[in-house]
DNA sequence: ATGGTGGCTTAGCCA
C-alpha cells in the first residue's frame, strides 16, 4: 500500500501537474495540504474518474485546506485538531483507510520568529503531539502525515549554521516536533536514509530550487505497527522540477499489506 | 538589508 504527502499550494492552479504526478506515482493514498479551496469547489471528479473516494476540508475565503485521496472507503472521519475552541483553520483531518488511521496535518508557517502566528504555531504542534498520544493508545497503524513546517535536524537543511533561529529551524519548533517523535513515532524517511540530506521544499524565490538550498519539512509520521510493516520511503523532488510546481515535493512510503 | 516569488483575492496576507 503506497501512502504520500503532498503540500500542493492551491489544488486549483496545480491541477495538471498534480494529475501528472497521481497517474505517474499511482498512490494508493494520499494526504494533501494547502488545498486552498472550499470542499465545494474541491476539483474531485479527475480524481474520481481514476478511481479515488476524495475527502477535501477547506474554511471560509479558501484558506489552508487538507484533504484525503484514497482507492478505498475512507471512514471514520474527524476534522479540525481538539485543542482551541477558536481556532476554524483548515489545517487537520484524521479517517481510516482499511486497517490504517490516517492523518493529513498542515502545521501554521509561522510567518516570523516571536509573532503572534509564530505562537499559533507553537501551540499547534503542543495540540498535535496531545491528540496523537491519545491516538497511540489504540496501537493501531497509523501515519500521521503532512508538511510540519519543521526541519528537524541540520542534515534537513542546507546551511544549519545560516538559518538556525529562523523561522521552520528554530530551536522551540524542533523541541515540539521532536516532543512528538518522542511519543513514539519514526520518521519514515529517516528509517531508510539515516544520514543523508534530504529536502522536501524549496523556496519560490531566486536560486533556491537550483541550488537545492531546501528544507525538509513534510514527513510520514508512523506509529510502531506501521513502522514494522514499512517497505520504502522516498522524496519524488522532480516533481519540484515541473512548470508551475509546487514549492513542496511530494513524499511516499509503501507499507506491505 | 525587509528585497526576492507565488496564490488568493483585490492591496494585503500568508507562505
Amino acid at each position: 500500500m503506497k501512502i504520500a504527502t503532498w503540500n500542493v499550494n492551491s489544488i486549483r492552479a496545480r491541477l495538471p501537474v498534480a494529475l501528472e504526478w497521481f497517474d505517474a506515482a499511482r498512490p494508493d493514498l494520499a494526504l494533501l495540504q494547502e488545498t486552498k479551496v472550499v470542499p465545494e469547489q474541491f476539483p474531485a471528479e479527475p480524481f474520481e474518474e481514476r478511481g479515488y473516494n476524495v475527502v477535501a476540508c477547506g474554511e471560509a475565503g479558501g484558506r489552508n485546506g487538507v484533504a484525503i485521496l484514497a482507492k478505498s472507503p475512507i471512514e471514520d472521519l474527524r476534522e479540525g485538531l481538539p485543542g482551541d475552541l477558536e481556532d476554524q483553520e483548515a489545517r487537520y483531518v484524521e479517517a481510516m483507510v482499511r486497517d490504517l488511521r490516517v492523518a493529513s496535518v498542515y502545521v501554521p508557517n509561522g510567518t516570523q520568529v516571536g509573532s503572534e502566528r509564530f505562537a499559533f504555531k507553537l501551540a499547534f504542534l503542543d495540540r498535535l503531539r496531545s491528540h496523537v498520544a491519545s491516538l497511540l493508545e489504540d496501537e493501531e497503524a497509523l501515519i500521521v502525515g503532512g508538511d510540519y513546517n519543521v526541519a528537524p535536524t541540520p542534515l534537513d537543511v542546507f546551511d544549519p549554521a545560516l538559518l538556525e533561529g529562523t523561522i521552520c529551524y528554530h530551536p522551540d519548533e524542533r523541541a515540539k516536533l521532536r516532543a512528538l517523535l518522542h511519543l513514539g513515532l519514526y520518521d519514515a524517511y529517516r528509517i531508510g536514509e539515516p544520514r543523508t540530506p534530504a529536502y522536501t521544499w524549496w523556496h519560490y524565490q531566486g536560486r533556491s530550487w537550483r541550488a537545492n538550498q531546501g528544507l525538509r519539512i513534510d514527513h510520514l509520521l508512523l506509529s510502531p505497527q506501521a513502522a514494522d510493516r514499512l517497505e520504502t520511503c522516498a522524496i519524488d523532488r522532480d516533481v519540484r522540477a515541473a512548470r508551475a510546481p509546487s514549492d513542496h515535493a511530494p513524499v511516499w512510503c509503501s507499507l506491505t499489506d
